[in-house]
RNA sequence: GCGGAUGUGGUGGAAUUGGUAGACACGCCAGAUUUAGGUUCUGGUGCCUUCGGGCGUGGGAGUUCAAGUCUCCCCAUCCGCACCA
């Protein structure tokens, strides 16, 4: 064999032979066990990112581990092609945003390839094919018609300037990001989907499925069921006239007698009531309306608000409590009102600390006494004071007492409540999915039928500013009678909400799903990013219960199994500009200089020899310019490289620093295996292993070969720590080189060695591992090869070594024989030399005996 | 603001169930070989030390024979917040 390691010829060929054999095609068959694995598809934005070659590693490493299980693997890859950036770029490159995703896809496939993911490429599509979003439409008619989808006013972002709704990432600031104009919110009619009719469902079947914990709990969070009691205030105007009644939802009604005032949304029926006579009121409910639309934005904002002039009659003391307007209240959520205890919510405190409005006492604290609310709000649960009759009573039974009251005067009842709202899947914009609705001469809305779909995008457009093209084309939505097609596309989120499924049957004319689908379902281990840790993945979540009732899939869950992979960051590189601002520079472009002891002390641009100071190290963006451009390092080192590094610098839920050393280091690895093959082949034929005539150092070699099947398997497998199960490879590599035994029976411990080395890391680095397997004589290609299994006789040993402690200090090592006794291990322990120098003298007040680990000696 | 996470040598990280802190790699130091240089190989490398040992996992307290791991408080950084994908 070649002594050379030329990882372009070997993955050039690996790669024809994977093709011409179509050895990734998955095929239906009901008499093996599948494995669906599926990483976050990208959406197309031009090339692949660090972040991209991470996620597909992560994926391509499970599929080929579980195919060598014997598994029937299915690993498919698309497109997540509509979006906002598509329009971007038609604004700037007058490119159509078709042309512009489908040039951007076939490029970002070749990088794909040129990686060597074993996907199933008859597979694939992207989700602004017509043959995709077709049965989206369809599906949403059929929404319609299970009442599950219904139109209603919401908030939007709006673009005074621009006369555009304007997305969350496209307010900055409080300004449109094009005009520059302070932003507005605005109320128009839009679709939403019946989420919340799913909460508890959704709620509850997070038990079902193996999801990290702190995904399942940042869902369970945002769904946020609630138990509370829903009440009603009376409400007089300044003159004392009645108005409507005012409704609020709390989960404290225990704090209920310390209400000092009520708060109403600016857009309140009340707010607009009460600011019909009064200037400086409309004023400032005016200026509520201002900014942006994000929840983070109206948290952070001061909290502000105005009288009304109206009071509300606290519904079982009679006692009449001011309302005001408060910018922290929002019509959106609940019933657009709150009562305010400022006693014991720290938020109403400091409303109240600003507006001078009483701030009282109805919970006692630990010593059942009033607590203190001179300098924060007491907000733990404690029992009831200056509550009249229901003094004394702790949270469950004051909540029971007081719900029970205000029932019996029907003034309020128990209510669940969830913070999640319902999904608003419409966009007033152009790439994106029509929604299938048509409007009539008499104000009528109906779902498009069957023969009326799809309703397909225009692909030949011209994008600008001011909004969708589609509003502007009466060829696309005017339908004659004085019918009119909806012009709103679908919220993004539609199209990856069900793409994971489409792939078991992405062939299909004539329907959405089939039952191929119900053999691929779920899908065993889906990757991604855990920014997708809520939305994304709680949408596919409702999705699959959607298509589950309308019987097009058999499962209640989409994803067994979830993989949330970090971040790729780098270090930063600028130099001030003139204008206060900076210069970024690429990692690629400046060298570091060190320390003697290796500390990088500063850096100079490479092309100037001029020094840039450092900016820390981020996640890897355009904004930064640390982009690392995975094809400039496949160019360079391979994708086996590229791989291997990805897989060996981080576990995958952590983030991973990118490190050009350590991709040199990466090389250098599969250099060296590469020659260790080459060279166990110069030593000759391996003789027959048997095992029971090994001696001491190929005993030591054979055990070291099966702990490392052992412990790479339950890391891939189970533990999904890569990198662990690299370096345990890399080890068992070391040991194996310093072996220099070139007898027959020799060889053969080593030919086991090296065979486990190249299986273990096929999943990982298969073009590599493809050639090397060749190498070795076998006529099956590595990827049907199986598994190695552990001999767990060949990890036998005779003796073991324990620390021996004394007060938790180490202070020798011991040897013993596996089987020893307790009383054993405790004499060979006190007969170290070293533990009787720090024991004598002293009394032995306790010893400890951690079989197969320690021995712990206590005296004082 | 709310919700979720993370923090260990010069660096990335390991320590899976409370039981030897620092596996594996990068970097650095010394040596060897070859070369014009990169390369390759061998050894060393947490900090301090009076060479007995002491200290050490963001900071502070606690539980335990034993804490990176469990509890409480604090600090810093990152992710998400419903129209970015």
């Amino acid at each position: 064999m070649d002594a050379q390691y030329k990882p372009f010829e070997i993955e050039r060929d690996a790669q024809q032979f994977w093709e011409q054999n179509q050895c990734f095609k998955a095929v239906e068959d009901a008499s093996r066990e599948k494995y669906y694995c599926l990483s976050m598809f990208p959406y197309p934005s031009g090339k692949l990112h660090m972040g991209h070659v991470r996620n597909y590693t992560i994926g391509d490493v499970v599929s080929r581990f579980q195919r060598m299980q014997g598994r029937n693997v299915m690993q498919p890859m698309g497109w997540d092609a509509f979006g906002m950036p598509a329009e971007n770029a038609a604004i700037q490159n007058r490119v159509p945003p078709a042309k512009w995703t489908y040039d951007n896809i076939d490029y970002m496939r070749n990088q794909l390839k040129a990686l060597g993911f074993a996907y199933d490429w008859s597979r694939e599509f992207a989700t602004c094919d017509t043959d995709y979003y077709r049965w989206e439409q369809w599906f949403f008619a059929k929404l319609v018609d299970k009442g599950l989808v219904y139109k209603k006013m919401a908030t939007v972002n709006w673009d005074p300037v621009d006369q555009t709704v304007l997305a969350n990432e496209q307010v900055i600031e409080g300004r449109g990001w094009r005009s520059g104009a302070l932003v507005e919110r605005k109320e128009i009619p839009l679709w939403f989907l019946k989420i919340t009719d799913y909460a508890d469902e959704l709620l509850a079947d997070l038990d079902k499925i193996e999801w990290p914990e702190q995904v399942k709990t940042m869902q369970r969070n945002w769904i946020g069921k609630s138990r509370g009691v829903e009440l009603t205030f009376d409400i007089k105007g300044a003159d004392g006239s009645v108005a409507e009644p005012l409704s609020v939802y709390t989960t404290r009604p225990d704090t209920l007698l310390g209400v000092t005032y009520v708060a109403v949304a600016a857009g309140h029926p009340l707010a607009k009531a009460a600011a019909e006579g009064n200037a400086e009121l409309a004023a400032f409910c005016e200026e509520c309306a201002r900014g942006g639309t994000s929840e983070a934005e109206l948290a952070t904002k001061e909290k502000r608000g105005m009288p009304t002039g109206h009071v509300a009659v606290h519904p079982l003391t009679g006692r009449e409590v001011p309302v005001y307007v408060a910018n922290f209240v929002l019509m959106e959520f609940g019933t657009g009102a709150v009562m305010a205890v400022p006693g014991h919510d720290q938020r109403d405190w400091e409303f109240a600390s600003k507006y001078d409005l009483p701030i009282e006492a109805v919970i006692a604290d630990e010593s059942g006494r009033a607590p203190d609310l001179s300098e924060a709000a007491y907000v733990e649960f404690g029992r009831l004071i200056n509550s009249g009759e229901f003094d004394g009573l702790d949270f469950d039974a004051a909540f029971d007492a007081i719900a029970a009251r205000l029932e019996e005067l029907g003034r309020g009842e128990v209510k669940i409540n969830y913070r999640l709202r319902d999904w608003g899947v419409a966009r007033q914009r152009y790439w994106g999915a029509p929604i299938p609705v048509k409007y009539g001469p008499e104000g009528q809305t109906v779902p498009l039928s069957d023969d009326e779909l799809p309703v397909a995008l225009p692909m030949e457009v011209t994008v600008d500013a001011s909004g969708s093209p589609l509003k502007k084309m009466p060829e696309f939505y005017e339908l004659g009678e004085g019918w009119v097609r909806e012009t709103d596309t679908f919220d993004t989120f539609m199209e990856s909400s069900w793409y994971f499924a489409r792939f078991c049957c992405a062939d299909n004319k004539q329907a959405m799903l089939d039952e191929r689908a119900d053999y691929w379902l779920p899908v065993d281990l889906y990757i991604g990013g855990i920014e997708h840790a809520i939305l994304h993945l709680l949408y596919a979540r409702f999705f699959t219960k959607l298509m589950r009732d309308l019987d097009l899939v058999k499962v209640d869950e989409p994803f067994q199994r979830l993989l949330t992979q970090g971040m790729v960051i780098a270090e930063t590189f600028y130099r001030p500009t003139p204008n206060g601002g900076k210069e970024w520079f690429n990692p690629a472009d400046v060298e570091v200089k060190r320390d003697d002891k290796g500390r990088p002390v500063s850096a100079v641009l490479v092309s100037d020899g001029q020094p840039v100071e450092m900016g820390g190290i981020e996640k890897m963006s355009k904004s930064k310019n640390n982009g690392v451009d995975p094809q400039s390092m496949i160019d360079r080192f391979g994708a086996d490289t590229v791989r291997l590094f990805m897989m060996f610098a981080a576990p995958p839920e952590q983030s991973l620093e990118w490190s050009d050393s350590g991709v040199e280091g990466a090389s250098r690895f599969l250099k060296r295996l590469w020659r260790m093959v080459a060279e166990h082949l110069e030593a000759g034929e391996p003789g027959m292993l048997n095992a029971a005539a090994l001696d001491d150092s190929q005993r030591e070699l054979r055990r070291k070969t099966h702990e490392t099947i052992k412990k790479a398997s339950d890391d891939i497998g189970r533990r999904t720590t890569f990198n662990t199960a690299i370096a345990a490879v890399m080890e068992l590599s070391n040991v194996l080189s310093k072996f220099d035994d070139t007898t027959p029976l020799g060889l053969a411990v080593a030919r086991e060695a090296v065979e486990a080395c190249i299986l273990l890391l096929a999943p990982i680095t298969p073009h590599a591992c493809h050639a090397l397997w060749h190498e070795l004589g076998h006529k099956e290609p590595a990827i049907d090869a199986q598994w190695p299994k552990v001999d767990e006789s060949a990890l036998a040993r005779d003796s073991l070594e324990l620390v021996v402690q004394v007060n938790g200090k180490l202070r020798a090592r011991i040897e013993v024989a596996a089987d020893a006794s307790k009383e054993a291990i405790e004499a060979e322990a006190f007969a170290a030399e070293n533990v009787q120098r720090h024991t004598e003298d002293k009394t032995v007040r306790k010893v400890i005996v951690v079989p197969g680990k320690l021995v712990n000696i206590v005296v004082g």
